[in-house]
DNA sequence: TTGTACGCGTTATCAC
DNA sequence: GTGATAACGCGTACAA
């Protein structure tokens, strides 16, 4: 495909014996044009039906108008959302938005990452993927003086912005509100322990456990169950054990909470008189399950937001390094008839 | 934020005692290089922590390799599934995503496709705001020398590439099916008929009652009912006729079907024994409620891959001007228990 | 095989 | 207020 070629200000300045640079002051509205002129620039810049060129005018700027983000995958409910979010700011502020996925692939991550640093992107918003190993692509990013903001699944070792859910509290709320519902025996399902966000709701789910003296039960925590099959599977050993758990945390998404919530119907096990199922994420379809699920709300799109003017608010506008700060949301029980024994009529 | 002095082809030169050309044709495997002197430059590049600066590379080449996507919101399940399939082809093919939402607001797709114009993308693929109004921003795309493709939602007045969804066909099996089931009256939620999507849903279903010599009754057909919220409150009114619809195709999306279902179960009424519910897109969620919501798969992640494979294969690899083509993909109807009144112990 | 010279379209800095 | 010129970083015809 060969691009046509399109009218340029010296097209412009030439229908008007002009000098170039006069259409780019008249267009930009900086220095000084006279009013007439300036109105003549702008009405032949119509007629010709004239675009700037970006490239153009980035390169000799020597900055980018562009936000590069990098997500595991952009159908994931809570991307979407997040991304939803950004662009909502960014696209207020001029900004565009390059959108790459690592697929949970940190091969992957590295090359989306290097295109962006090709771009000259001014700053790159980034969860890691699942199998993350180590963070030179990361560093990478700064010693290429491009402003870097990872949110959700971070690497805490590296000091950067970063605008994260208090995984930990939202764990503990929701393990207590079980211990409050009178559940005795609470399971909890992990997700990988190298992503900050996993560990942290784990730890939470302990530190619940431990203010009320409940004993910790390493037969209840069933690792890496972090899809609707795992944790289905992880399900079926937890429930035919000799003394079953009442109650399932299902720390990982909904979708977990899906799967033990589909084992137990099957099982003919009543929820929540028999076993109590919390779920995290908050996804749509939580509000419609027999019964609603339990789970965690993460503010998604208000996150993505939150992001975006974190960059313009403090880091874009900072002359001087801004000190690396870390935000933390804190996320919101939503609590269903899953876990609601005591009211049990109730369906919500 | 000043961005930091990044190393250039002539910074390797100068180091090396070479010539910029020289490092350009190495880097880019282009023109004659010896082997000695391309393994110097490799590894100094390295050592120098080189980073192409694509918009140089770009505004020198005179093409982008970039692709603009705008669609109303990209989180809505349908959009975020397509962009999906979008992003896994072009990362193959080395190129990046632009992506802009319109929040179904004309205004703002204007200025979408103007920032995209000035991006130099090579193609914009874009699915039409619901207040859509006019197209010239659409032939503006087209004047830049910018590749367009519409999906889904598209301007049939203009002649570009489409890629769709047959929706008359996949309309016409899913009242079919309802037709097959026994039913007899069978309303229909349509959405704004200013978008072809839902003209031709109601094609389809104007088109199966024919067929088999049904009334067609303008009392259940109910405009713009194409939120959860307005679909509820049009199954009211439905629901409270003397004479009801015994069956309700939610031809405008899922979330409507969910609506319908919610005033269903609380008016006592049993789905699908009294009332057949069919919906549209395949929700995550349709298959969890009780009873699971027939509905229309339109495989968005592989109707994503085929907009970009359309593009790198017919479009771009075209010297010539390509005849713009439409290609039309067959979505498919998956029923479930809110329709099957024949087999109705059978909980899907 | 390597070097020279120029242009992509824009903006910034001069001088007038 | 306007014009001339250089430079952003790169790729490419052409010459050596």
């Amino acid at each position: 495909m060969k691009t046509p070629k399109r009218t340029t200000i010296y097209d412009i300045a030439k229908k008007l014996n002009l000098n170039a640079s006069s259409v780019s002051r008249a267009l930009n509205n900086s220095g000084n044009v006279s009013e007439v002129t300036k109105k003549l620039i702008l009405k032949t810049a119509k007629e010709l039906n004239y675009k700037q060129n970006s490239l153009a005018s980035n390169l000799r700027k020597g900055h980018n108008q562009t936000i590069g983000v990098i997500v595991p995958r952009v159908n994931q409910n809570f991307f979407a959302n997040v991304i939803a979010g950004l662009e909502e700011v960014t696209y207020q502020k001029g900004y565009n938005l390059i959108i790459c996925q690592s697929n949970e692939s940190h091969a992957r991550e590295v090359k989306c990452v290097n295109t962006l640093i090709n771009q000259h992107v001014s700053c790159i918003i980034i969860s890691v993927s699942a199998d993350f190993e180590d963070d030179t692509h990361l560093r990478n990013i700064q010693e290429n003086g491009i402003q870097l903001i990872q949110f959700d699944r971070v690497d805490d070792n590296l000091e950067t912005f970063k605008v994260l859910n208090d995984n930990k509290q939202a764990s503990e709320d929701a393990v207590t509100h079980l211990i409050a519902q009178g559940y005795q025996r609470i399971a909890l399902l992990e997700g990988p322990q190298n992503l900050n966000i996993f560990k942290e709701r784990k730890e939470g789910y302990l530190s619940a456990l431990r203010k009320h003296n409940y004993p910790i039960l390493p037969e209840l925590m069933k690792e890496n169950a972090w899809t609707k099959e795992l944790s289905a599977a992880a399900t079926k050993k937890l429930l035919n054990m000799a003394h079953p758990p009442d109650a399932i945390f299902a720390s990982t998404s909904d979708f977990s909470a899906l799967g033990v919530l589909e084992v137990a119907t099957n099982m003919g096990i009543k929820v929540p008189a028999e076993l109590g199922i919390c779920g995290y994420s908050n996804e749509a379809f939580t509000e419609i399950t027999s019964p609603s699920i339990t789970t965690v709300d993460q503010y998604s799109v208000s996150m993505g937001k939150t992001i975006a003017n974190l960059y313009f608010q403090e880091i874009k506008s900072d002359n001087k390094d801004a000190i690396p700060k870390i935000v933390s949301i804190k996320p919101k029980l939503i609590i269903r008839s899953s876990t609601l024994r005591n009211k049990d009529e109730q369906r919500i």
